[in-house]
DNA sequence: GCTTGATCTTAACAGTGTTCAGATTAAGTG
DNA sequence: CACTTAATCTGAACACTGTTAAGATCAAGC
């Protein structure tokens, strides 16, 4: 409702607070660009100054939203580091970060994972998957989890946490209040890691797969011209 | 483009088939309800004797395709589950079938996922949360799974798995090829499951979560006249 | 004060979901 | 068979959407 119409430099910005706002409000597909530019109080066409289409400013707002979650679960792996606490406890203050936050804002969760990987450009750090990597080595450099086990290991402890979140935040699967979220998570994230640890075989199928994000940062800093892009593509498999 | 322009009785299904098509070629949003009737061969107004909006034609489609889904981890599961086989192939393959299945169609998956607990009047059959309850009680039965374990475990084993689909199908998770998935899954379960099944603490918090699924079953066949409704609701909590 | 580049507006286009009054069809009744 | 009837589909219209193009307006630097 604001009427000013000239936001130098800023437009960017207020429109994708505007669009969250929306987001939160009426879902992920149930606003429309004419309507943020309208409550940012400028007219449909200014926003596409700055963002190509619809599309690229959804684009943006999961980028912004993504970056947002990955400082919140280091941040809350950091905090429960502690001297003399369980070595565990790091991975599992993350993991109930990124689920408390699908539970707390469902919609905003839901457009950022599920536009996170259509943005080629943008850089999120630090990514989620960064985060886990990270909380992994430190379980593997203090002894609490095998190292032949930890190749690989980042995807089960992610999709674990990750089947949580969109499980709660698609509203099939219910809780009974919030503190359950946090006892759901560190239930399943502490079965997974002593399933890790007791594993026989040295999962036969070595690095088979790879994270979108770290992709592109790989691409973007190794070799500049790509020679097999076809592998790095995130296109169908079957 | 077929110019038939009664179809008795059939449009309904005629219109799901053109949209799971649509939905496989262009993405979850990437359609119209007038371009679905059109390739049928009918007004788009005749859509809406069949479905009240386009919402109602994607939560239909959803239905149809999460009970497709179910199928085929029940007969996974139980072509599995032979004489003197490991207990535990079973839910592996049920699970396999899931993260595959995802794998293969992840745009209907994704809108499988995303649609699955808006329709309240559907009745899924087998429900993917099904199968793996009666998975887990087999496991139970046979001594596999330590029967202090099994309370919610349902919920650890549905979110692993439901977090790998999803991270394949919104392409957030890369795999070097289809035989990956099979690795990946079978890996990740066995690990959620020898952690459970050496859980110490009797897992303090009980039955914590519910299914959107199951919680609508309930409440059909039980009280006709719900006397709590706050609980049953999908609404946000916190 | 005037130029310049960034920023925003107005107007228009094609396409969307949705509604409603009326035409068309298939099937059953006498 | 003719005729009713209920199911089924059409045509035209509404408000709204994303997007584009040409032109107006602003903030700042010479």
């Amino acid at each position: 409702m604001s009427k000013r119409q000239y936001h130098h430099g800023e437009l960017r910005n207020t429109l994708l607070d505007a669009a969250e706002v929306l987001v939160r409000e009426n879902g992920v597909v149930g606003w429309s660009l004419r309507e943020a530019s309208a409550r940012v109080g400028v007219s449909p066409s200014a926003a596409y100054h700055h963002f190509t289409s619809r599309d690229a400013l959804v684009n943006a707002l999961s980028v912004r939203v993504l970056a947002r979650l990955g400082e919140r679960m280091s941040s809350a792996a950091a905090q429960a580091a502690g001297p003399g606490v369980d070595t565990q406890q790091g991975i599992i203050a993350a993991g109930c970060a990124y689920v408390r936050w699908a539970l707390e804002d469902p919609a905003v969760a839901r457009l950022a994972f599920g536009f996170g990987a259509q943005d080629s450009e943008a850089m999120i750090a630090p990514h989620p998957h960064d985060v886990i990597e990270a909380e992994l080595d430190r379980l593997v450099a203090t002894g609490a989890l095998n190292a032949t086990a930890r190749p690989g290991a980042e995807f089960a402890i992610w999709a674990a946490m990750h089947g949580l979140a969109t499980l709660l935040a698609d509203g099939l699967m219910i809780l009974d209040g919030p503190e359950a979220a946090d006892l759901q998570t560190e239930r399943l994230l502490r079965a997974v890691l002593t399933g890790l640890t007791q594993e026989t075989a040295p999962s036969q199928g070595r690095p088979t797969a790879h994270s979108a994000h770290t992709e592109r940062r790989t691409r973007r800093q190794g070799n500049s011209t790509p020679d097999e892009p076809s592998a790095t593509a995130p296109t169908r498999l079957q």
